[in-house]
DNA sequence: ATGATGTAGTTAAGCGCTTAACTACTCTAC
DNA sequence: GTAGAGTAGTTAAGCGCTTAACTACATCAT
């Protein structure tokens, strides 16, 4: 591999003089750079990351930070997309990512890479339960990170509110229950992920409240079960919803996934979507259209999300100003079949 | 941050000390150990990615060549449970994954940073027709790389073969056929992924073809089409296939996405699966098991594919001896409800 | 003529590690 | 008693870059 002194002795220059070109460093002639720039051709010359990090304030590198089990994450169509974001915007910028998983086995190891200054010039953190801490480590460490999901850090804490993105989820879980209300349904049931930290969780079920509200009902606890993301878990927790009585004739899942299942758990008790009951997704995966009949659900836009943390992280690495630390996408609502008129 | 001076500094010792005590070399006396762990506690110190880079001969990181275009790549599901599996090794190792998608309009730098050496100590190459050239210039330079998919490297090359892991395909594509066959279908279309040098599609191909001659019966151009993996191509490439008359009575779907597509299309034509039309998937993603009816589908190991091409990946970058430069996994036949008796 | 300013380039230190080469001591074996 | 081997540790060079500090002109207002 060519070095730096390789295509200065090429250039008839010093290896500042190629550093200069190639950082874009003014006070350089045109001349000089061509030269420059043809021996860096000719040699097939490009910088060694690790000699640029150990100099430079900069790494060129971001680190994902995904505290999924890897079984939800990788199945999960959903942050695939936010995924495919920020890949977008790192790559113009040719900036690396890095995976780290946090797994129960070896929380450390993985996470302290990010953790560890001189590793990567920022951290996007995909929302959970365990981003919490990772989230003040971070803080601590002074390592920019921007979180997909809701502002991490926990109330009364010291420190300053994570940068976060997310999607409009109140409006979601509201635009999806007035829907649902205008068809008629008065017992709709919800299907939502785990309870704890995930705040998208809550802010839908916010929504979903509001919504009741302004109809004149109010949420019963019996309506409202769990599920973890998987088409399993939706099967079962429709199940449960489908066993009250009077059983309720919608169901709004948190996700598409979990829809999915209870459209099929719907379909094994015999009933039929959207005629006896009506299935509300959210996330607008793949999945919501290829399903019979195809769902109704809220789009996220995922894409969009993750370009909007990686901008974010880049403001933030490159110490622009970063007026909004919370930058809120707006949802749509997609109407499929699997919606209609409550039954009589 | 502290670095190795500091902790040299606290367990007054030298920095080769340290070094060697992180490293395992010998000639450590125990207490001399402890003294460097107990400071490397205190202060927290881990080492310097960069540093280490730069000077040893190992830089922690695999490179991920994904050419997928992002679009095909982010939505694939089947392609993601292979990430879960490498992910899994690399983590138990230490490693880092670096991401990298060849994307059109900047196929040199995400490619490059893989190729300069001195960035990853290896590369696994998931699949498909820009791998080719990727595969030799990997080769030019030396650096350890195995594919997840075909032997890459074109016939006649100079080179060695790449190291391969893939699945059974041809026994799948045997398998598939011959359960159609066994219910009675005798014209079955086919609808395989882009035509190039996708070889696990070309073996899937072959495999149908034997199956069909072993029952006597002859591939027939017209029943072959193509998408491009997504539901959405699959859709179209079905509609192609049920105008011909006589109509197959099957079609052989060369992945899941592709299949579900097919059924829409089947669907919309007043089609009845499997009564009317049989359907056969390949990958077993999760849409498989959603979509209704349920699809009868080949499972491929994805998880375990991944594992297999990452464990590979580290005995050639440690130079253990890799008898295997391919390795083949089993599928297994799935049999759900969309594949039936052929109608009369 | 003089100093200030702007432009173009060079020199050399240093980032944090690894490792070859070295020192120094302790055993062992003859 | 001493060469040789084994053990434990140190010294210092060097990996490939960036960048602060510097030199050397050219330009220009005073």
């Amino acid at each position: 591999m060519a070095n730096i002194y390789d295509v200065a002795r090429k250039a008839q220059v010093s290896t500042a003089t190629v550093s200069k070109v190639l950082s874009n460093t003014p006070y350089v002639s045109d001349e000089t750079k061509k030269k420059v720039l043809n021996a860096v051709e000719d040699l097939g010359y490009s910088p060694s990351l690790a000699a640029r990090s150990l100099t430079g304030n900069r790494r060129f590198v971001i680190g994902l930070a995904i505290p999924y089990e890897p079984n939800y994450l990788f199945r999960d169509p959903f942050l695939l997309e936010v995924l495919q974001g920020i890949e977008e915007v790192a790559n113009e910028r040719d900036y690396n990512l890095l995976f780290s998983t946090a797994r129960k086995t070896n929380s450390q190891g993985a996470y302290n890479r990010l953790l560890n200054k001189g590793y990567v010039d920022g951290v996007i953190i995909l929302e959970t339960v365990i981003g919490v801490e990772l989230d003040e480590k971070l803080e601590e460490s002074g390592i920019p990170r921007v979180s997909v999901g809701y502002a991490l850090t926990k109330k009364d804490s010291p420190y300053k509110v994570t940068p976060a993105v997310h999607a409009n989820d109140y409006d979601g879980g509201l635009q999806a229950t007035r829907h649902l209300i205008s068809l008629g349904h008065r017992r709709i049931g919800v299907i939502s992920g785990p309870a704890n930290f995930m705040t998208a969780m809550e802010e839908r079920f916010q929504g979903y409240c509001a919504a009741l509200n302004e109809a004149g009902l109010k949420p019963e606890t019996d309506l409202i079960v769990y599920g973890d993301y998987t088409l399993e878990s939706g099967y079962v927790a429709a199940k449960k919803l489908l066993q009250f009585s009077p059983r309720p004739t919608a169901i709004f899942c948190f996700n598409d996934r979990m829809a999915v299942g209870a459209m099929r758990s719907a379909r094994d008790l015999g009933l039929k979507i959207p005629d006896d009951l009506s299935i509300f997704g959210f996330d607008n995966v793949e999945l919501a259209q290829a399903s019979d009949p195809p769902l109704t659900t809220i789009r996220q836009p995922a894409v969009q999300m993750g370009q909007a943390a990686a901008r974010k992280l880049f403001s933030l690495i490159n110490n622009e100003k970063d007026t909004y630390t919370e930058t809120i996408l707006p949802i749509e609502v997609i109407i499929r079949g699997s919606t209609g008129q409550a039954p009589a």
